[in-house]
Parts: C-alpha cells; sequence; structure tokens
RNA sequence: UGAGGCGUCGCCAAGCGGUAAGGCACCGGGUUUUGGUCUCGGCAUCCCAAGGUUCGAAUCCUUGCGCCUCAGCCA
C-alpha cells in the first residue's frame, strides 16, 4: 500500500500538498530538498487559523526530512511591531516547532530585494510611474473592462534606474512615484496590471529605522525572499490564489536561482469565532475582551492561557486535514482534542462551584479524618493523595433535588449516594430560609461504607463531589463560552455588524468555589479536573491570596442534556 | 461570453475508472467510585444537476447550477 511512499518519516493523513512533494521527490525535482517556510506579518497576534499553517509547513518539513524557516514578512514599517514578532516566536514555540538558526526577516533582505529591481528596469520590466493613487486606480480598469497604459510607462532605462535611486535617496515625497512592473494592463488577473512593486513612505521600520523610505510590495518582497531562502514549497491560503502568476513572474523575471513553487490550500474557520485579524484586533482595542490573550480569543495566546494544549492543537490540526475547500470547522472538534488530551493528562481535583452545604449528623464534631482518592484513573502513575473529610462539607447545588426529576440518581431526601472516595450518604432532611431556599441539607453517613463502598452489594448509583468545609481552598472561577452567539458570526442581518453577534455571557465570573486543599501547591499555567465538572488552570492573575481559575472545556455533561430535553 | 478557484453525510475529509475510508456531531446498548473515560452498534444505494463515454464513473467528456477570491502605493 505505501510502496510509493519514499518516505518513512510520514505520519497522519495525507493531502493533495503531500501527493504533490512525493510526486517531486520521485522525479528529483529539487534534488530530494524539501524547505518550506512560516512568513507571518508581525502586525498582530498569531491565532488558531495559523497554527493550521504552522502545522502543515513545520509538518511537512519534518515529515520530508526537510526544513521549515521562520520568516517575518515585515514590508509594511506603519503596521508592524516589534511586540507582535516576540508574541510570534512566543507562540510557534509553545506550538512546540524549532526554526533553529532559520530566524529570517524581510527586511534581511532590502539590499538584494533593491538589486533585483535595478535588474528588473534594465531589462524593461519595471518603471517608475508618477501617477496618484487615484489616478492608478482609474487606470487600472475593472474586473470587466481592462486598464489602460499609464503615461509613464515606457521612460528610458537610464531615467527610470535614475527616478528610482532617487526613490530611495529620498528626493521625492511620499506617494509621489511608485516602481512598477511593467506587465500586461488587460490581464484578466487584475494583479498582472503593472502592479506596484516599490512605494515611498517615511515610517520609521521596527528593525531597519530610517534607512529606507522606499519599502517593497509584498507581491515582490515575498517570492524573492522565498527564492533567497531556497523554498521550494511556498504554501499560503487560498486569497494569493491570483497572486500566483505575478509571483512566478517576478521570480522569473528576477532571474532568481531557485525558483520556489507557490501552493494554495483553504484557510481554517472555526465556528462561534472570527480569524480576521482586523476583528481580532478591535476586539482588543475596543475593550470587547481583556487582551490578546483573553482566553476567549480563538489566538494562541488566548487559548494558551485559556488552558488547552499544544499537544491538543497539534492533534486538531492533523485532524482537520488539509484541502481547497472553503470550511467551517465545528469548534466541537477541537474540544474534543482537547478533552482527550486533559483526560490522559490531568490531575483530579474536587471543587464545588454552586456550593449548598451538608452536615453529617452522625459525623463527631470536630472530627477530621484523611481519605485516599486517585489523582488520575487514566494513570495508575500519577498515584494518590489525601483529601480531608468532617462534619461539614460541601456539594454542588445541582447534586440535590429535594423533588427528584425522573432518573435522577443523585442526592434527595431518603436517597443514598457514594460521597466519591470517602462514604455513602443518605439525606436526612433540609433547612430553608424564610424564602424557601434550601441552605443546609442534613444527612448521615455509614462507617463501615469508608473509601465509598461496601461488602454488602448495596447499590449506589450516584457518585457525587464534595469539600470539606474547614480545610477549602477558596477560589475565583471564571466560566467562559463561545465568544459568539452565532455558528458563523459573519452572518448578520441587513446593517448589522459582526459585534450584534458577540456573545454577552462569554464570561461568568464565579467568587467563593471551594476547592480541597491540595491545589495549594501548583501554580498559574497548572491544569486540573474539576471532577465531574470540567477541566480547568490556574490563571496569571492568581496572587498570594487568592487562587483564579479558567474553565478551559466544561466535560461532556449527558445528564444536563436529557434534563435540558425534558424541561 | 473579465480572470482564478471550489462543490462527497449536519461539520471536516479520504477517494485519482472497478462499484462511497475515517474523525467530530448525533442516536441507542454495555462497563464504570466522574451521568466523564472506555466499549459495542446505528448514521451517504449515494458523491451539485442533467446528459454522454464505458462491461463498469464520485472519479473521463459536455452543458448547466451554486459558492468563494481578485479592481490597497495592505499582506
Amino acid at each position: 500500500m505505501n510502496e510509493n511512499n519514499i518516505n518513512e518519516n510520514e505520519t497522519g493523513k495525507s493531502n493533495f500538498i503531500k501527493d504533490i512533494i512525493r510526486e517531486d521527490l520521485k522525479t528529483n525535482k529539487n534534488d530530494g530538498v524539501v524547505a518550506t517556510r512560516f512568513p507571518p506579518e508581525p502586525n498582530g497576534y498569531l491565532h488558531i487559523g495559523h497554527a493550521k499553517s504552522i502545522c502543515l509547513n513545520f509538518g511537512l518539513a519534518a515529515e520530508f526530512s526537510g526544513t521549515c524557516n521562520l520568516r517575518f514578512d515585515d514590508t509594511n514599517p506603519s503596521k508592524e511591531e516589534t511586540e507582535y514578532v516576540d508574541s510570534i516566536q512566543e507562540d510557534v514555540r509553545w506550538l512546540g516547532f524549532d526554526w533553529e538558526d532559520r530566524l529570517f526577516y524581510a527586511s534581511d533582505y532590502y539590499e538584494q530585494l533593491f538589486d533585483f529591481a535595478v535588474l528588473l528596469i534594465k531589462k524593461g520590466k519595471a518603471y517608475v510611474c508618477d501617477l496618484t493613487a487615484d489616478q492608478m486606480r482609474e487606470y487600472r480598469g475593472t474586473l470587466k473592462l481592462p486598464g489602460k497604459e499609464s503615461p509613464f510607462r515606457n521612460r528610458s532605462v537610464e531615467e527610470n534606474l535614475d527616478l528610482f535611486n532617487k526613490m530611495r535617496s529620498g528626493e521625492f515625497k511620499d506617494g509621489e512615484k511608485t516602481l512598477r512592473g511593467k506587465i500586461d494592463m488587460s490581464s484578466g488577473y487584475i494583479v498582472m496590471r503593472d502592479p506596484v512593486l516599490y512605494r515611498i513612505q517615511r515610517t520609521t521600520h521596527h528593525r531597519t529605522g530610517d534607512a529606507w523610505c522606499i519599502y517593497p510590495m509584498y507581491d515582490f518582497a515575498h517570492p524573492l525572499s522565498d527564492a533567497i531562502e531556497g523554498i521550494t514549497y511556498s504554501v499560503c491560503t487560498l486569497e494569493f490564489e491570483n497572486n500566483r502568476p505575478l509571483y512566478d513572474w517576478v521570480v522569473n523575471e528576477a532571474e532568481a536561482a531557485h525558483k520556489p513553487r507557490q501552493i494554495e490550500f483553504a484557510r481554517l474557520n472555526l465556528s462561534y469565532t472570527v480569524m480576521s485579524k482586523r476583528k481580532l484586533l478591535e476586539l482588543v482595542t475596543k475593550n470587547y475582551v481583556s487582551g490578546w490573550d483573553d482566553p476567549r480569543m480563538p489566538t494562541i495566546a488566548g487559548i494558551r492561557r485559556r488552558g488547552y494544549t499544544p499537544e491538543s492543537i497539534r492533534d486538531f490540526a492533523e485532524r482537520i486535514g488539509v484541502a481547497k475547500a472553503d470550511n467551517m470547522v465545528d469548534i466541537a472538534l477541537l474540544e474534543h482534542c482537547l478533552r482527550e488530551d486533559l483526560n490522559k493528562k490531568a490531575q483530579r481535583v474536587m471543587a464545588v462551584i454552586d456550593p449548598v452545604k451538608v452536615i453529617i449528623d452522625n459525623y463527631p464534631d470536630g472530627q477530621v479524618e484523611y481519605v485516599e482518592a486517585v489523582n488520575n484513573p487514566e494513570d495508575e502513575n500519577m498515584g494518590k493523595r489525601e483529601m480531608p473529610f468532617s462534619k461539614e462539607l460541601w456539594i454542588e447545588r445541582s447534586d440535590f433535588m429535594e423533588v427528584p426529576a425522573k432518573g435522577y440518581f443523585r442526592l434527595s431526601p431518603g436517597a443514598e449516594v457514594r460521597f466519591k472516595h470517602a462514604y455513602y450518604i443518605k439525606c436526612v432532611s433540609v433547612d430553608k430560609d424564610s424564602s424557601g431556599n434550601i441552605e443546609t441539607i442534613h444527612c448521615t453517613y455509614d462507617p463501615v461504607t469508608r473509601g465509598g463502598w461496601s461488602e454488602d452489594g448495596r447499590k449506589v448509583k450516584g457518585t457525587i463531589h464534595w469539600v470539606s468545609a474547614a480545610q477549602a481552598v477558596t477560589a475565583e472561577v471564571r466560566l467562559y463560552e463561545h465568544l459568539f452567539i452565532k455558528e458563523n458570526p459573519d452572518d448578520l442581518a441587513e446593517g448589522e455588524d459582526y459585534k450584534a453577534n458577540l456573545n454577552e455571557d462569554s464570561l461568568k465570573i464565579v467568587e467563593n468555589v471551594f476547592i480541597e486543599p491540595f491545589v495549594k501547591d501548583f501554580k498559574a499555567g497548572d491544569r486540573f479536573q474539576f471532577d465531574r465538572t470540567g477541566y480547568f488552570c490556574i490563571d496569571k492573575d492568581s496572587s498570594e491570596d487568592k487562587f483564579v481559575f479558567n474553565r478551559t472545556v466544561s466535560l461532556k455533561d449527558s445528564w444536563g442534556k436529557t434534563a435540558n430535553k425534558s424541561a
């Protein structure tokens, strides 16, 4: 079956890009070299869509014994900042990828790029144009009508060379002149209608400072950066498909030694969130969220703070595949990947989020005993811990029903349940306040059921979690839900903005959550499963005297589902 | 009658002329000191549509239909 598979490192499922690479390897197209790159523009934080691209590019390199560079496409100083180049590196590393010594910047190539431009001018393939931005738009034509040639299109090579050098030395004002490729003003590919290659812009660049006042455009800098680095597969998203003829034109006319091949794939869309940098930036700057790393954001930084693991994201990237059809992946798949990973790894701990007091009437006053609790039933090696048990405990309000619904097998008057790892407990009575709210549940325990089982074969269907009141750690818990109420936030009524679909309940802060004392020794970033509730991690907002937990994702809840149905 | 892409289960996605993989979601059974996990079973006679070629087509051809992208001196 794998007889055509030349490479033994290949993992996971195949896709059309791997097919192309395999074919090239077979025909020795690039002398067996596989070189990719991840080329972000440092103008924002990376998001889960970038993660797909990162996993793809670094993954291809790993599978085919190649290399993947990290290159910042920093050709527009007015939008780019060092904060972003730092965060991007942190995020790629966190995802688990290593560019070793191959960290590059398009700005590293400005001098070479300039020389390539000079070569194009000398070949009569580029010219300096005086048209204003407005005029250029007019000359460009429309989608259906061809454009017309610039009156500056036929300047002599000498004049173009002179003008281009003067552009560089700052003799013209911003926007006064551009360098354009001389291609075809009637092309169906609008990008081929004499595209701008260089513009004049006096903005301090985050790396080159004020050394340059002309900056190359993406369509010029990107293909040549790829060529300079010897990239074999320049993988990008579908919207650049229209730019491919220009990509090839630039590489060919510049007579680059290496001729990379651009391959486009469909970018990731995730339900109940947005992926556009513009929108994410707006959510941050207008304070709809607390920052780029708000746990509700689809940014790598947000997802990380939320408690996701890099493994789960890589698994997700593998499962969604790589193709060319537009897609909208169900966020439930991402959550599934996370639960699967955390189920195997997370330390279990008992925490009561919506507490109600339980008093064990027949338990000695002031006595505290310690019961043994398994840290992770999926992994014996994670060992056991001791949990304090006493007369006064907290349990989840939803684990008691004075009048049990059909099918409900948790605590209710007269019913017996297991307090996990502790004892069988039976409810005997309930205290209510003046308005009828339950204040205290009185129970009895059966001393012979220590550990949570009995020899008499008594069957106890329900098992609930609890926390001993006196020793409980009090914490704040942040419960998150989808940032948007619609699967596709861009599904809008007439005149609406995507922000109309923001979920007002995406963050619910719960104070006074009681957690077993075991969590005391842990630190920000540590992950847990709160028994029967969900996966949580300690947030960086935690301090000496206050724990803050983020709910990463809840556990699946088939009872909640049926309960909702009958409600 | 501008150009370039894409259309396989609710959502992703294999398939590359030999008679529809897999995952998620969903539904149902079993196990269970998490109504979690695990486990068993169900879930496209059909591949945008209609013609055609072929012994045989989701895969080839034709013609339609639908959706996406492109008119920044952004990337």
